[in-house]
DNA sequence: GTTCTAGAAC
DNA sequence: GTTCTAGAAC
């Protein structure tokens, strides 16, 4: 072959898999970020074409921008298109560029407004010179005519993205875009199916918009798993299943806003090969029967928790088995799905999100050999190896262990996998050691054994993890304001009789009194230092049957009841609030904004009269923050409220994340700071304001594995976490990232508007 | 032997 | 919340 032969046919190769991805977006909406981070990691060649710089300082057109991507489209190259694209117009004539071997998509930077403005506003430098003041009105203009990519414009994929983390999770899937891959078809990530312009999600899982290339899709989507068995050659694919999580998303919308990360917004998912089918040759009807028997019972034990058989081939017999058979015990669809895919590639393959992956191991727990345990172990990388070892040796036949996937693995960082459990099944191959010679009585025996060790396994991390996935509880409480028996005797003077300690249990509304929420009317006698107090405060006060206050939980109650007493250790004092230095620092700054209300012992009791209160506190914390990082610029800060806090009198945390104290020795120390325990002050105020109280965690979750608040990193101890987090420069999680979670140094005295 | 955790007392 | 310490884990 000639080479220009040679270099046309690699062109055509190329061509195939190439890609346009129209983002759309106002200004401030991060698409230029976008592309720079997609383009940074991805092997697959990029184009950017950007109205904004394609007139080299002038500004640019629509049709260079179209000149230039169908260049770059011609020279096999995938293109960005960086323009707002914000209504359908705009978008058109790039959708044309489309073709049979051209994917088109859609990435839709659907952030707050608000947001959008600000950055816009803060920018310097920016491409399209759009900054400052003018920049509000502008994006402000551009979004009223925004008007949302439908797939029948030409998109055979639209990503919506509405959060920050959600812009992660298209970076993340267009970083893992190979030259050679693609992505399923289909419009993912719409959550508010404020479908003025765009079906909603439930009407997309019944009617496809058709997108251009989705032919062979056509009208098999299926509701369920079990309903499409008697077709065998379609195990669930990447598709249909995007589309069942899709569906979730949608219905798990009024919980999504408030603990929902990248990594920890969705349902605790394991995903297993099947054990001892392949290599050991175990009989596959005799395997489906245990798998399906297995799940069934773990199904029922594990809550909301779902299973994923895995098998590369979509020819594979034992997942036509399983599905069959799953079918006739009618086990719930949404929590088993039999898949066709990569194990190691759930998510960045097509969405399906498992936190937990099973190996079929070797006895050795070394990598190699072939299969699922060779395409792990080299997915995962050597930090699988290392973490293994740490755990265990080696590995009998129907034994599991459970190993937290370290952070720098692939298989954490793209996959959103957090542990691997191994798992050894029975051998049946007599070219294998440990040969059971078609002893089946044992055989089975021992694959049982070895499921229900796996589902052992993973029931153990659900448990521990629990606490970022479950529905925020509200703890202390069963407990409805309107609900009678609650109601206590409010405490009037206590302040004025603070040496009278009357514990909260024993005191309770009679029962005469439960049908009515009475207004216990007359004003006490407060006395002095206690502002703010009355009967409202009081009455509300119905905290629950919570613990009684230790003697030693009682200092942050003298110190607001009387800070003039504590004159050296208060650093601000208000009509509202008092600020103290926590005694025992967990980091180089850790503040507390005390609340001076009687009544307000801790967060359960904040009720909706109290947001200005908190909102003051949060105020006065962030002022503080923002002195200490004008000292030191590395700092970054937190604030938050522990769910079921240890002291008497609600206090905000305001605490750096260095996390450097000598103060900071144990599991709950870091839990109580680093877990869905510790609520964030600005998710406090949306709940109580929305909600009237805030959800709380149990205390349980202060128990569950050390993880690095920046990497999600898992050590073993307190020592090795505090030596990992002294030199963790990861960002931080997304979730943290947003709403003003954290609160960082500013670059330049950039005044607010 | 040393390190680390976890439960009780305060 | 901390301190102390037995005993588990390494």
């Amino acid at each position: 072959m000639d080479v220009d032969g040679k270099s046309s046919s690699k062109g055509e190769e190329e061509k195939k898999n190439a890609v346009v991805v129209i983002l759309v977006g106002a200004p401030g909406s991060g698409k230029s970020t976008f592309c720079d981070h997609v383009m940074r990691v991805s092997t697959r060649p990029w184009v950017r074409v950007c109205q904004d710089t394609i007139g080299n300082g002038k500004a640019g057109t629509k049709t260079q921008c179209l000149t230039s991507a169908a260049a770059a489209l011609k020279d096999g190259k995938s293109v960005f298109i960086d323009r707002c694209n914000l209504d359908r117009e705009q978008r058109a004539d790039f959708v044309k560029l489309g073709n049979p071997q051209v994917d088109m998509h859609a990435v839709v930077l659907d952030l707050p407004a608000k947001l959008c403005i600000s950055r816009s506003v803060k920018r310097e430098g920016h491409e399209g010179n759009l900054q400052g003041g003018r920049a509000a009105a502008v994006v402000n203009r551009m979004l009223q005519k925004k008007e949302l990519p439908k797939l029948s414009e030409g998109f055979s994929r639209i990503t919506f993205c509405q959060s920050e983390s959600d812009v992660q999770g298209a970076i993340d899937t267009y970083s893992a875009l190979g030259p050679q891959n693609t992505l399923p078809s289909g419009s993912f990530g719409q959550k508010n199916p404020d479908a003025k312009v765009q079906l909603g999600i439930m009407k997309f899982l019944k009617k496809v918009d058709s997108p251009v290339n989705a032919v062979s899709k056509g009208d098999s989507l299926k509701d369920s798993v079990t309903t499409d068995k008697e077709n065998d050659s379609s195990s669930i694919g990447w598709e249909e299943v995007k589309r069942v999580e899709e569906v979730k998303g949608g219905e798990d919308l009024a919980f999504s806003s408030l603990e929902s990360t990248s990594s920890f917004d969705n349902v605790p998912t394991l995903a297993f090969p099947s054990i001892s089918t392949a290599d050991f040759q175990f009989d596959l009807e005799k395997a489906s029967d245990i798998i399906v028997e297995k799940v069934l019972e773990f199904v029922t034990k594990l809550g909301n928790a779902r299973f994923v058989l895995v098998d590369l081939s979509s020819g594979s017999k034992i997942l036509s088995l399983v599905r069959a058979k799953a079918g006739e015990k009618n086990i719930d669809s949404g929590k088993f799905l039999t898949f066709v895919g990569d194990i190691t590639r759930l998510y960045s393959g097509g969405g399906l999100r498992c936190n937990v992956v099973a190996n079929a191991a070797n006895w050795r727990l070394k990598p190699g050999g072939g299969g699922v345990n060779a395409a792990i172990f080299s997915a995962a990388g050597p930090s699988l190896e290392t973490a293994t070892m740490e755990r265990a040796g080696s590995l009998a036949p129907g034994k599991a262990v459970v190993v937290p996937l370290p952070s720098t693995s692939p298989l954490f960082c793209r996959e959103g996998v957090t542990h691997v459990i191994h798992v050894l099944g029975p051998n049946m191959n007599p070219k294998r050691p440990n040969f059971l010679n078609k002893d089946y009585k044992k055989g089975c025996e021992v694959l049982r054994e070895a499921y229900s060790a796996l589902f052992e396994g993973f029931a153990s991390i659900v448990k521990s993890q629990k606490a970022f996935y479950e529905e925020p509880t509200v703890k202390l409480g069963s407990v409805q304001l309107v609900s009678p028996v609650d109601f206590k005797i409010p405490r009037k003077n206590q302040f004025s009789n603070a040496d009278q300690k009357v514990k909260r249990e024993d005191v309770y509304e009679s029962d005469r009194n439960k049908k009515c929420k009475v207004v216990h009317g007359e004003h006490g006698s407060q006395t002095g230092a206690t502002n703010g107090i009355d009967n409202a405060q009081n009455e509300k006060n119905n905290g629950s049957m919570s613990k009684a206050w230790g003697a030693w939980a009682q200092s942050l109650y003298h110190i607001a009841t009387n800070p003039e007493k504590h004159k050296n250790d208060v650093m601000e004092i208000s009509g509202d609030i008092v600020v103290v230095n926590d005694l025992y620092p967990k980091a180089k700054r850790h503040l507390l904004v005390l609340a001076r209300y009687e009544g307000l012992d801790r967060l359960a009791d904040v009720r909706k009269e109290n947001l200005q209160l908190l909102r003051t506190m949060h105020d006065v914390g962030l002022k503080w923050a923002e002195k200490y990082l004008s000292e030191d610029k590395t700092l970054i800060f937190r604030f938050g409220y522990h769910s079921a806090p240890s002291m008497r009198q609600l206090h905000l945390h305001v605490i750096s994340q260095d996390f450097d104290s000598k103060h900071l020795k144990n599991k709950k120390h870091w839990n109580s700071f680093n877990s869905a325990f510790f609520r964030d002050s600005v998710d406090v105020m949306e709940e109580i304001d929305k909600f009237g109280r805030a959800t709380l965690k149990d205390e349980e979750i202060l128990s569950m594995e050390l993880r690095c608040h920046r990497c999600r990193s898992a050590h073993p101890n307190i020592p090795r976490l505090k030596s990992h987090i002294g030199n963790c420069r990861a960002p931080f999680p997304a979730f943290l990232l947003q709403n003003g979670r954290l609160l960082f140094a500013t670059d330049k005295d950039g005044t607010n508007q």
